[in-house]
DNA sequence: CCTAAAATAAACCGATTGGTCTTTTTTGAT
DNA sequence: ATCAAAAAAGACCAATCGGTTTATTTTAGG
């Protein structure tokens, strides 16, 4: 009795064996061979469910970026207040280098890098993302101001920015090296900068 | 009376053209046709001077972060205090996203995300460029703090840490945008947090 | 169990990939 | 101007690229 077709099931196989690859070796370094190899189907099987190469990149970005993006949510749900929000949020983080949630480090990342002067689509679902991790961050800023968790001058949507920008960047330097130090450096800083604003 | 000679020339010309390339469209998404194009040369002309497009993407790497950093460096010696150093710097990166001085934005976070799964010898050259960063920072914040600029607590290798992350990462935030707000928030940040560490 | 429809396999397509090799052209010291 | 050496052109290579088409298999409702 599952709820799931078997067109539905085969898509997402290979929706998500195709993430994992994109998101290594990047949309021009992947392969139909490579996906055709990961899903154990052959090309018909493939593209009896996909028009193009590009149309399972779209997919698989917003999949992995989803999964991301839905762990996290996940786990800032599950916190009262605005500091133990950003807080968790914060410490999602801390292993992301040595044990990311989907191989080959952040999808957000990787697809901004190679998509923003080769795919506009690709591109255009990057910003969606951004965008949404940016209203996420500065809504919690602004119920902790509302609920007197931080002083009223704390600037909800130049902290977003911060604190994207600074966990991305982070992100990267810590891969290009392999160690998850630098990242953690940011982290804690982030961190401190959350501190600043509270009111105890 | 040209010093050079016709093969260096030829090298020169090789390299530059395929760094703006690498850098657009990334390794695995340059192909050796593009280069051919950007040249005038052929594949002969081409391979007479390199062993494989994997040693063209290094040595156009190798150019193009050279590039950048030479750049930087001419601006930043200009000054004499450690103060105005840290905000040339800075302001370096204010117009990066609209008139980068390479095309297709930063080669370090374009190489580094691209390569550090994939491609291990580019991944070697993108740390030996962001060391160097790193001891450059870190050695103008030492040098204010025994020039009585910035107060001895000022940490000088966490300041480089988050130096180089927050950059890099507002600088990939701008360019998923193709808007330079996002990187300027980042750079106002900055200079706050070198305002705070001053003596004055 | 039967069967039409959906899903997949497998052969096939022209174009392009990175790279080699031989021939021709260009260079620059004499 | 000569001529050997260096540089570049251009034909060529097998392999692979993304994608299509047709034949076969599997699915699932009656």
């Amino acid at each position: 009795m599952q709820a799931t077709s078997k067109s539905e099931r085969t898509r997402q196989l290979i929706v998500e064996k195709s993430a994992h690859l994109f998101n290594s070796k990047g949309f021009a370094g992947t392969s139909m061979q490579d996906i055709m190899q990961a899903t154990g189907l052959t090309k018909g099987g493939i593209y009896g469910h996909f028009q193009s190469k590009e149309e399972i990149a779209l997919e698989a970005f917003e999949h992995a970026s989803g999964h991301v993006i839905r762990l996290l949510g996940e786990k800032v749900a599950a916190q009262e207040s605005a500091v133990d929000k950003l807080n968790t949020l914060i410490s999602f983080y801390r292993n992301y280098v040595t044990t990311p949630p989907i191989v080959g480090g952040c999808p957000v990342l990787n697809t901004a890098v190679e998509a923003d002067d080769t795919n506009p689509l690709l591109r255009a679902s990057v910003v969606k993302v951004l965008n949404k991790l940016h209203k996420s961050i500065a809504n919690i800023v602004k119920l902790g101001i509302a609920a007197g968790e931080f002083k009223a001058t704390f600037n909800a949507e130049r902290f977003s920015v911060l604190m994207v920008s600074m966990i991305e960047g982070g992100v990267m330097v810590s891969c290009a090296y392999g160690d998850a130090k630098y990242l953690n450096t940011v982290l804690d800083q982030l961190q401190a900068m959350v501190e600043q604003e509270r009111i105890l």
